[in-house]
DNA sequence: CTCAGTATGGAACGATCGTTCCACACACTT
DNA sequence: AAGTGTGTGGAACGATCGTTCCATACTGAG
């Protein structure tokens, strides 16, 4: 019989996945992935299958992880305007000092894979989809609130702000400046009141 | 004496810069440049130096002959108002049908790249900061003409309009659906009147 | 016509890529 | 205590990476 992995299958994959998306996917080699993880080589190829195969895993992971997640988290406990501003805080307030500002993974893999890789175009465009959708929900949800104005259209407004935040995730990993991010967040609020 | 190349150095750095524009630089090899340049591996060595400086100088090329000049026609044929929306048109409008959308090799490399790789973000954050300057100085021409109103902040929106041309830019290769990227067209509009 | 000297084309370098394979170690069953 | 079979660690595969080098081809000067 056998008697399981003496890893954590998803922790590793965790580390798996931060790599990739501080460096992503070509530049991030099998080696560097046995060097952060701290699993053989044969082990990964075992549980996970081949670069590719774990690389969507990963990508996946952080789709239900991160996105998600995060996603349903704000629904719940914020009002919809505060839910909206805090999905942009939750990327502004993620730059460091030290330069490893990895922003987003899905917006990374957007424009490194998403052209050439169906399956990784799959899954970026039905997160950004999901993204809009949020934004659509909670403008709606603000208008019968008050707390968004009625003349605002919800489906223009929620493909504005999608863009305005792919805009800001990508400045964060070129120009981590607060001010400009900071800005930029005020400019998208403003059209929902 | 010497006797000058027999192949047109800036044509072949053309063809260079579209390789990387479309496959990024990591996944772009000195092989492929060869068979797309059609000009031999010891010639592009001799000629432009290693694969980092050829990348850089593409890029600049990049930044001299498409942004910069995009920017100043623009600028030179355009009333303020429409010459924003002419730029955000001309990603608009680059999108094919035929699946083969490279976006701004400018944006690319800022998720790619610029993170990591100081002299590849030095060209991005400079040209990014030229494109804001671009809006500003429109939106206070405008302003000047009547053409936007006066209560818009110059400042803040410049930056809010950067962030929506780069989504754009970003959905352009994950998700080339015109009427998602003509909403985001209205929606920044909107914001000058 | 001859010589000088550079650009060319292609072979070849060591390093690293993703991937495979195998001997060994180990935990569970009997 | 012995046997069974899977996970592990590391060596090693061929392919391809970026880069270098050299014999050859070719153009201009003398």
């Amino acid at each position: 019989m056998p008697w399981g992995k003496n890893f954590d299958v998803e922790a590793t994959l965790d580390k798996v996945m931060h790599a990739f998306w501080t460096r992503g996917y070509e530049a991030t080699s099998m080696q560097d992935l046995v060097d952060c993880t701290g699993i053989n080589r044969g082990s990964l190829y075992a549980t996970y299958g081949d670069k590719h195969t774990l690389f969507i895993a990963a990508l996946e992971r952080y789709d239900n992880e991160m996105r998600r997640k995060l996603l349903s988290s704000l629904e719940e406990h914020y009002g919809p305007r505060e839910a909206i501003s805090q999905l942009f805080k939750a990327f502004l307030e993620s730059i460091s000092d030290k330069g490893n500002n990895r922003g987003c993974f899905l917006t990374n893999s957007a424009l490194e894979l998403a052209p050439h890789d169906r399956s990784v175009g799959k899954i970026v465009a039905h997160s950004q989809a999901q993204i809009e959708d949020f934004f659509a929900r909670m403008i709606n949800k603000g208008k019968k609130l008050d707390e968004i104005p009625a003349h605002v259209r919800s489906t223009e407004t929620a493909r504005g702000l999608l863009a305005s935040l792919i805009g800001l995730i990508v400045l964060t990993r070129s120009r981590p400046d607060r001010s400009l991010l900071h800005s930029i967040l005020d400019d998208a609020l403003r059209r929902i009141g």
